[in-house]
DNA sequence: AACGCTATGTCAGAATACTGACATGAGTCA
DNA sequence: TGACTCATGTCAGTATTCTGACATAGCGTT
């Protein structure tokens, strides 16, 4: 910018996306030494916390589309991070599951992330946390609606 | 997901991403019918708020590459939204203005982002939008330290 | 003046994500 | 049962954005 420090009538809508923009390169800076990018994180995150999830599940969690996530698995599947049926038990879904070494190495990833959560946090109080938490959900329903 | 409404341990992370994507889709169907995306309008808004930004402040503004903006401010030039010095007036800056036109498309633009921006904030309170205000930037803040 | 350092605009190629399309399976309803 | 709708996984092609690289201009220090 030309003149910083300035921050004319910067509207929240902006702000979030600045917001978001500074997760998302920190979160990038502290995942590349491991070998990994966001989206490669969020896939492996999720499959911790909800096991046997579908590839348009996981798509929608990331948030990018079945196609992508698709190329995402089938390179995770080929790295051994984590392990799909041949055949889908039920209809065409797919469940994948981490295997212990996509486990070992989210665990890594994790760290560093919350690593950077921490920081991001670091000047809020627990009921400001509390607020934020608040506010974006009823930014998010509001915006779905 | 294969359970809504559960969000289990969500973060604050990723729930400022859901938010950002959020916003990002709505205000993506709403530039749509206007022949923008948001980038596009980011780059016009920037430009009406500081007249003659360069290529380089432009893009960081709007949060890409300046190669991206690059191609992006050659497209509106095209089109007549905007206009540059053939040469640049000082070292290699590019001054960047808009057009009648451009502040025209803009105006309309501005008002269906607006919409989105005050359907995003219809569930909160001034004083929880005061907050939200200064949570996202002591956030910001932090992540750039 | 001369040397580094940084920032800019731009070109080319690579990587990434997307849109469109298809066949298939589950669920619904008449 | 059959028709319809919707969601899924996947393929192909397109579009978009990024990384790498280059020449050049301003700025500060020596």
């Amino acid at each position: 910018m030309s003149q910083d420090g300035v921050d004319l009538e910067k509207s929240l809508g902006y702000l979030l996306k600045e917001a978001s923009s500074a997760l998302r390169a920190a979160m990038e800076e502290v995942l590349r030494p491991l070998g990994m990018n966001v989206t490669h994180y969020a896939c492996l995150e999720l499959l911790a916390q909800r096991p046997g999830l579908s590839n348009s599940e996981l798509a929608r969690g990331a948030f990018v589309t079945r196609q992508t996530m698709n190329v995402l698995l089938q390179a995770l599947e080929r790295e051994g991070d984590v392990t799909r049926p041949a055949e889908a038990p039920v209809g065409k879904v797919l469940p994948t599951r981490l295997t212990p070494r996509g486990r070992r190495r989210l665990e890594k990833a994790s760290a560093a992330v919350r690593s950077v959560e921490v920081r991001m946090l670091a000047d809020l109080t627990e009921s400001e946390q509390a607020s934020a938490f608040r506010i974006l959900q009823s930014m998010i329903r509001s915006l779905r609606a």
